[in-house]
DNA sequence: CGAAGGATTGATTAGTCTCAACGCAAGTGG
DNA sequence: CCACTTGCGTTGAGACTAATCAATCCTTCG
């Protein structure tokens, strides 16, 4: 696994602190060892677009560790741990070891559907859908790294960030949300959600697992 | 160049007609050597959302050449031109020739980059700014590659496709155009699109070229 | 205890959607 | 050559989703 080769230099970053800045050159390819990050964009307006989530395993900077300045900031949601590998020494282990650049090509692709789906929600899911989705989608992630327990799982997004990421305003967030929980549909408190109606969820937000390389039960499609 | 390995097989494909679908896995590396196409996805409720438009010189199915099926449906906007290569062939191509394995990576990054935007614009943009942002990347992409005359560039799309990538109704898509003629911005009519004054356009878009890998003024950035 | 961040509520408004109709131009078939 | 169709653009009226502005409440924490 590519992990292992991150095992030395790796760093703490506090809660809600930037890791890398929009318009910087980090020229590291970077891994989330543990904790939530997140990447963002902010406009000349003051708004701001939540573009993803980075999860334990996932690459960041991976899109950008050639020559050109970041398009977006990479933040820490909760206390993260990321593990960091210089470009130059990249280039040197992998030829050694092609399982490597195969692996960050995956983890690239992977990103990239999440990021063609984050599209559509925002384009054509209703509020309701939308929060519907993001659970499905960060409840999945984080079964696939065993990060779930029965129906629940950390989530660690105030109500403010979950309108960053929707596109939505933090108040019709809330509302929304009440929306979710008179119907039944699912729990949210203390950080901790769960999908009470796993299903039903899945349907009214349209989610379907196969952007993220899974089955509708959750498995790993094709490669074992 | 990457171009050049494909010049053999290579297919035409009637304006609106689909290429490769949904759930296919194609397994050939394609590039768009003449007209537009654009990649949508389909939801269970039957709205559509396009993700991005690939101009001469851009990659399809990179991101899905691997085993995976596709989850999204590519199709020609206006008639196009396209030329397959076989993920078989690839494998053999790449070894002789690193470039090809660096311009899919390029390109991969530029097409994140782009999707990255389009999710802030709909996010984040209201219809006037989405319009108007979108206008921006066309103009700028096609201008790299060379199918600007200065001001004006083809435009294609009509207002239903337009609302398709920018998340709104083609009603809404056509009252705000009227508005962004109305503030003497651009003309488009018969398919010629005319930025009249681009940076003033530039600037209500809050539209920044460096996601394109291009400064200000549309010159490549960083590498020569 | 006070401060601060987050969640909740209410009232009002703005932006966008929906539905429905109509106009215009190009293409098609008789 | 004309009648018909089809695709695209335009307009109007009304409804509704989500935004805005402004308070208030609740927890947590120093």
């Amino acid at each position: 696994m590519l992990r292992e080769a991150f095992e030395n230099c790796n760093r703490t970053i506090p809660a809600r602190r930037d890791i890398y800045r929009e318009g910087e050159s980090p020229h590291v390819l970077a891994v989330v060892l543990d904790g939530w990050v997140q990447c963002h964009k902010q406009l000349a307006n003051g708004r701001r677009q939540i573009l993803s989530f980075l999860l334990p395993g996932d690459l960041c900077t991976a899109a950008s560790f050639m020559a050109d300045p970041i398009d977006h900031t990479v933040a820490a949601v909760t206390q993260a741990r990321i593990a960091e590998i210089a470009e130059m020494e990249l280039a040197r282990l992998v030829p050694q070891c092609p399982s490597i650049a195969q692996a960050v090509s995956r983890n690239g692709q992977i990103a990239a559907a999440i990021q063609r789906e984050r599209t559509t929600s925002v384009g054509q899911r209703t509020a309701y859908e939308r929060i519907a989705h993001l659970f499905c989608e960060m409840f999945f992630r984080l079964r696939v790294i065993g990060l779930t327990e029965g129906h629940s799982c950390p989530f660690p997004l105030t109500q403010s960030e979950i309108a960053e990421v929707t596109g939505l305003t933090q108040v019709h967030v809330n509302r929304t949300l009440q929306d979710l929980r008179r119907e039944g549909l699912v729990e949210l408190q203390q950080r901790q959600l769960t999908l009470i109606e796993l299903d039903r969820l899945m349907s009214i937000a349209l989610f379907n697992p196969n952007y993220l390389g899974l089955d509708r039960d959750g498995r790993e499609l094709g490669l074992g």
